[in-house]
DNA sequence: GGCAAAACAAGCCGATCGTATTGTTTTCGT
DNA sequence: ACGAAAACAATACGATCGGCTTGTTTTGCC
């Protein structure tokens, strides 16, 4: 429909296309498999079409990292906005999982984070980004929530242990195959965090623009 | 020294070679880039040597998962015999990151539990191995340790938690380069768990047979 | 309409992989 | 001591990979 910028936004309609076919590739067949040539046959192109696009396999994994962590689903407590009555500490803690660390989404970075570990060249390219985002999630907590302690460190402490933790949880996922237990850990992990833990703005409940 | 058993004991101080080597090169170049190859190379055997003791690749890994996980040194709370001033449960949970999670042992481990996800035969061939080490090290915590709440469940529960907490650590040191944060969540989380576990045995002090 | 550039397509190439095959040395029962 | 079997070694083979080169179609600007 748009006259100028046709060609642009079908190179980025392309790109997503791609970007979403590694995701479903990393998601089912690992970072090993996730061939340049399964990847071109996912999303319907050719092999010249991707390589235009990104160049080497490693461009096409990075801008997959980075479209994820932009796109991130996963955001920890992006909800922090949302209607009062969804803002409870243990709802956003669960959440945390269910629709962070427990998706596709997140197990197709995972395959890109652990090869990071032993790829020197993946990880100088993408340390910065995810640091980046590891700080900006930090900022996210750290507005929305405050310590009961008082101490606004634990607020980013406490958060990070739940990062950690729901990214294990996904690892442990492979020795329980019992979803009840998972779901028991996530529970018990959440009576025993929330406590500590209390949403701001209790006095500022009106600033939730519905523009 | 031994007249008969000289070939069996060759042999298997050639496997356990080879299964050292094989987790050096997991811990080095990650899954895919662990070769038949390379890991004949890395253990000073020939490439029909290797093939003789593991004839496919996919026996070479899961040998070596299974001896990692038989040499577990990160068996949770191995310790729990030890000496009773090693015995305090804040010394023990980090133990298992220390001497557990934070190993060369467990990244090699962490890179087959990763591939085990997309890989169906291999996960056929593991699953039930490391389910049942699961369940030993849940003995293991359940024979050592009682929980503040008399709830006996719910040691299970906060080991597995501790268990998860630690992986995802490993996962988090790609986010994070700082080791200071990753020890003060550590710190936070065993001062949060520890007061709600209790070695056991306070009444029987006297069964570690010297003998 | 025409032309440069972007987007897309098809095929080739050197390298490496896992496995199979064949040959050589060492060990062990008899 | 000798033949069988285990342990070790060397090499060949088919398949696949990532990257490159070349050719074709589509888009954008004049």
């Amino acid at each position: 429909m748009l006259e100028t910028g046709l060609q642009e936004a079908k190179s980025t309609r392309t790109r997503e296309r791609i970007c979403r076919a590694v995701t479903d590739s990393l998601v089912r067949d690992g970072y090993a498999d996730t061939s340049i040539s399964r990847v071109a046959a996912l999303a319907g192109v050719s092999k010249g079409a991707l390589q235009h696009h990104f160049p080497t396999r490693e461009d096409m994994m990075t801008a997959t990292a980075e479209w994820l962590l932009g796109n991130a689903t996963f955001l920890h407590l992006r909800n922090t906005r949302g209607p009062r009555a969804d803002r409870s500490t243990e709802r956003e803690l669960m959440r945390t999982w269910e629709k962070g660390a427990n998706t596709d989404e997140f197990r197709a970075l995972l395959e890109i984070l652990v090869k990071m570990r032993t790829d020197a060249k993946l990880r100088s390219r993408l340390g910065r980004k995810l640091r980046a985002w590891q700080e900006q999630a930090a900022q996210y907590t750290r507005a929305g929530y405050e310590a009961a302690s008082g101490d606004d460190d634990d607020v980013e402490v406490l958060m990070a242990m739940n990062a950690c933790l729901i990214r294990g949880l996904v690892i442990q996922q492979q020795y329980t195959n019992d979803p009840e237990f998972i779901a028991r850990i996530m529970r018990r992990w959440i009576g025993l965090v929330s406590p500590l833990l209390r949403p701001k703005g209790e006095t500022a409940p009106s600033d939730d623009g519905s523009a």
